[in-house]
DNA sequence: TCCTTATATTTATAAATTACAATATACGTA
DNA sequence: TACGTATATTGTAATTTATAAATATAAGGA
């Protein structure tokens, strides 16, 4: 129950739920997701850790940066689940869309040295 | 969005998972409820308005009581995919379990007119 | 080692959630 | 219509959650 519970909860939030369609799109890092969420990084690195513990995301760090990607089958069948059926839903949300039109355009070197 | 996120805060509390896992047995009215959950009349009542808002249950009126069950499928497709996984998950939890045991012995009437 | 940069954690505060008690409403019956 | 019972709503305190600001950590390069 409480796994089950930490999932439902990490999904209760738009920011979060955003987070994970735009890591449908492909890998990114804090400062990406910061840029397309328009909120502060420690807001962004916080809600990267609730979706983190419910295993709903990997990470893996890569020099100063940290990539984030979906998490994989294996680990979570609710978890697993609940990203399956995401990738079928809200698509036609309209901050859904209009953000992850953006991620082509968001570059991680552009946004940090700067 | 909307319709998302409420589906999934309606499910991110444990005493309302258990009221799901107990109309999968059968309807039950909220005096029942009550019983099973250990709860206050109004808190019950209060869960329940949540999950209806959801679209999770339905209920109707009979008499003095309002019986509750499981929504159909027709009326939400979020809604009806977890009320389809909720199904398969969650039977090997303790406190769903032994709830889920003392659903036959429950009865509205030995309940309220005491 | 020192400096810079990307990310993580901590702290403080505002907003949301949950519980129970008190009260109100709806229905059946006399 | 008046009364009793099952359920719904409201008020309020305790707990949890979300956010931003400040600070800390980790990695690469000079």
């Amino acid at each position: 129950m409480r796994n089950f519970i930490r999932v439902m909860k990490a999904l209760s939030d738009p920011n979060r739920v955003l987070i994970l369609k735009l890591l449908e799109q492909r890998v990114l890092c804090v400062c990406e997701l910061r840029e397309l969420l328009g909120l502060a990084q420690p807001t962004v690195s916080r809600h990267l850790k609730v979706l983190e513990e419910a295993r709903l995301i990997d990470f893996s760090r890569d020099g100063l940066w940290v990539n984030y990607r979906l998490a994989g089958k294996s680990d979570n069948p609710c978890a697993a689940a609940m990203l399956d059926h995401l990738k079928q839903w809200l698509d036609d949300d309209p901050r859904v869309a209009g953000t992850v039109e953006q991620v082509p355009f968001v570059n991680r070197e552009n946004i940090c040295n700067r």
